[in-house]
DNA sequence: CCTGAAATTTAGGTTGAGCTAAATTATATT
DNA sequence: AATATAATTTAGCTCAACCTAAATTTCAGG
């Protein structure tokens, strides 16, 4: 656990967070795919982290992966990386929020404790980033939001954008041409019954959006009682 | 040439262009020694490097490898980010002299030529990093400066630091202790015959240090008229 | 010209992270 | 119980960048 896990590594290990967030396993095919890599290898990096000392993660064969709390760390640390990094391109150097995604991707590897501190400084040790996803401290530990998907709230409530987990820059500058980004409050005016097809009003400017249930799922709100 | 090479390819690069920047060949034994790998893996990328199309450099079998035109640009892009890095660093983030240079070494690689350009812009596209080194323009252009060591300075004759090309952060810290660190004054105020001794005195404290040739070779003078 | 240092070659080995194809085994659903 | 999907195993392959040891070649200085 001492010495530094290698880039690939902890893109698995990012992975299995993300997947398993909401609980459960992340299977072999799912990984595969978000990885880029052969189901074939997955396992088998899969079977490597198992067996590791300390293990990074259990192995439910036929199941999925499931991280010890060895994984969730080393998984944290990276997350916690990536969003400071997101976070202090847009702050520091003008970074749109399409753009910091892809650099945090590269630089979240090549990251110091020391440089990591530094730039937690620099923005005052944030519990959020722009892109609304919560900071693990410099413990590791998440700071808790209640939010819910875009589909879970009622007709005519009230609720303003956590985040928008999507990574794809251009699902994101679809949605930020539309209005649609962190801290925008919207109201939902309807939902068809059968495709769950929604009319969405951006409260300050009150324009509406059309949106579908796919895309929608990608948009976490923080209910406004 | 359109795609990135990957890192170690790039130290190689850098490495040439720093041990060749005085002229000449840089030879098997000194890039072993300087990249931590043996003279034959040395022999051995070398002439890879060279058959490559763009080849890299020219290998003088027996002799050593000088960097082609497309080496030396490849060589002066790498560098450039390094010392963008470490300007940015001290100058954004509180990084000390010392800390820098190791940071840098890995984030090189790991830089956008966005995150460069906006470093960059953010610096104000400086000429020269606070280590006093020379940085490429983004046409890979780099600044001109006379430059002399401390050893070929007359006795009371003053100069100001230029730069402390060393890397290790020990010899840094252990320069910066007597004051001596890029845009210092100072004055040689005496060199013994045999051992090349000096007592050099920084004008600004009146301090005195007493230094040798070997450790004078590092600090890079420019000569006040 | 001789010799030692430097460089190269040869041959083979290692590590890590992948890949394919085909066969097999589980699991989950009908 | 049958079947399709998912996962696994097996075997063997690739690639890049290293390594070693030993033999050999070249170069440069005395």
């Amino acid at each position: 656990m001492t010495d530094q896990l290698s880039s690939n590594i902890q893109d698995y290990l990012k992975r299995i967070y993300e997947i398993t967030s909401g609980g459960g396993l992340a299977t072999t095919n799912q990984l595969a795919s978000v990885l880029k890599v052969s189901p074939a290898s997955v396992t088998n990096m899969v079977q490597k982290l198992a067996t590791t000392r300390p293990s990074y993660l259990v192995y439910y064969k036929h199941k999925g992966v499931q991280l010890t709390e060895a994984g969730r760390l080393a998984a944290l640390k990276i997350i916690r990386r990536h969003r400071l990094i997101e976070h202090y391109l847009m702050d520091a150097l003008g970074y749109t929020w399409d753009e910091v995604h892809q650099e945090a991707e590269i630089l979240e590897h090549a990251m110091s404790p020391l440089l990591e501190s530094r730039i937690d400084a620099a923005l005052g040790h944030p519990e959020f980033n722009p892109h609304g996803n919560p900071i693990p401290n410099s413990n590791l530990s998440v700071p808790e939001i209640e939010q819910i998907s875009l589909n879970a709230i009622d007709v005519n409530q009230t609720a303003v954008i956590l985040s928008v987990p999507h990574e794809d820059p251009k699902v994101l500058r679809y949605l930020d041409k539309f209005g649609l980004r962190p801290n925008v409050q919207i109201k939902l005016l309807s939902r068809t019954p059968y495709d769950q097809t929604m009319r969405v009003q951006i409260t300050a400017t009150g324009e509406e959006v059309i949106i579908g249930p796919t895309l929608a799922e990608e948009i976490a709100l923080l209910i406004e009682e």
